[in-house]
DNA sequence: ATAACATTTACATTAGCATTGACATTTATC
DNA sequence: GATAAATGTCAATGCTAATGTAAATGTTAT
């Protein structure tokens, strides 16, 4: 949703607009400058004041040229906003939808993460390293009692530890496989393990992008 | 769990979810005032009331941003959605802002993503994957034509190939570092590289999730 | 009585817009 | 290439209108 601009903000966009149909470049700031009657720092500030509100981009530093935004429409959008609950810890035998530790809502692009009933989960450890799943990452997940082999799987462990892990099914066992050379492989029983959902997607935050 | 809200209050919350949904801002006092039929002082007492009662949040002493917040105590939804350009191909001649090479629009959280004029990049290959990005993952990007030590960067290379890597400034030159031994640090002069911004995060959809 | 709600008025703060001038960077010109 | 011109940036500053705050006070409903 882009913030409604100013009257003054609309006159400098217009006329922005108007001259580079025009001339295909975007005048420098002391010609926009005169032609608007004000000081060419004026312009600057209203540049400024345009791009933070989204309305036109511009590239480096001292870059001139000056690109106009279209208005993308929120129509659609609106319908692709959904809201997953982050848990904070998986209580055993509760069903996802009626887990009470949330640690709040996450926003989603539907579009990526179709499903219903998604929720989200951090997660703890670089257990999972390999697969581009990171310490605190989200990880977003769809709720499954079941899971094919080779699946990321959100798992409950002895009722009580909730762990991701890749999952492959023997004809004897669980084997819920880390990707992470520093860490093993963890074999169980059928009834140690309760599948809670399968991993569909990852979301990162500022935090840790740099070690 | 919240105290109920009053008749007049609820009317009054009710009225800024709608004003605020409509315009992405809440109104001044006084427009809401005249809005709602009573006067400017008596829409702030309202207002301190909802915000003891933790029904919206308020920034500094003399802010104007109004936050709602749901019943776990986060920002509604409404507030935290941000979209972002999708850019297609970063290729010569900085066409990066140029709408008609996006590939359309993602929807993030705003609490997730702060930041202004950001936009998304789809990841060609697994040069970074030991940093967790892997192929076809989307990365949030924020515009900076600078960069620090050890950040990742989305570099422009001779003005035509876009890659996201890991930078390192030298005395003679900079540094490109991929995040995979299958992969070799590249160095360059420095006007060979231009930066164009920096990776703050990553969206990671179910493509890709199970190789 | 008390809390919620309302008003009026004076005051403090902020946003938007403008200016100027020094400076860094890019572009044009030779 | 070197130099000059044009251009974008930034900081400091001032002004005005719009806006939020606070205090004193009155009204209404429970």
């Amino acid at each position: 949703m882009r913030l409604k601009l100013t009257q003054n903000q609309q006159k400098v966009l217009d006329y922005l607009k108007q001259k580079i149909n025009k001339n295909g470049v975007c005048p420098s700031l002391r010609t926009a400058a005169s032609e608007l009657a004000i000081s060419h720092a004026a312009v600057a500030q209203t540049l400024k004041a345009l791009e933070d509100k989204e309305y036109i981009r511009r590239e480096g530093r001292y870059s001139r040229t000056v690109h106009i935004l279209d208005d993308v429409g929120d129509v659609y959008i609106t319908q692709r906003q959904k809201q997953i609950p982050v848990i904070g810890h998986i209580t055993a035998g509760l069903p996802m939808y009626a887990q009470q530790e949330w640690e709040g809502h996450l926003l989603v692009d539907a579009k990526i993460y179709p499903g219903q009933n998604l929720f989200a989960l951090k997660i703890q450890g670089n257990s999972m390293k390999n697969a581009g799943i990171l310490d605190q990452d989200l990880a977003i997940c769809e709720p499954r009692q079941y899971a094919h082999n080779k699946e990321i799987v959100v798992a409950l462990i002895h009722h009580e530890e909730a762990t991701v892990k890749r999952f492959f099914l023997h004809s004897n066992c669980i084997e819920l496989r880390p990707e992470n050379p520093d860490f093993h492989s963890q074999k169980y029983e059928f009834e140690e393990v309760l599948i809670q959902g399968k991993v569909i997607g990852i979301v990162r935050g500022p935090h840790g992008i740099d070690d």
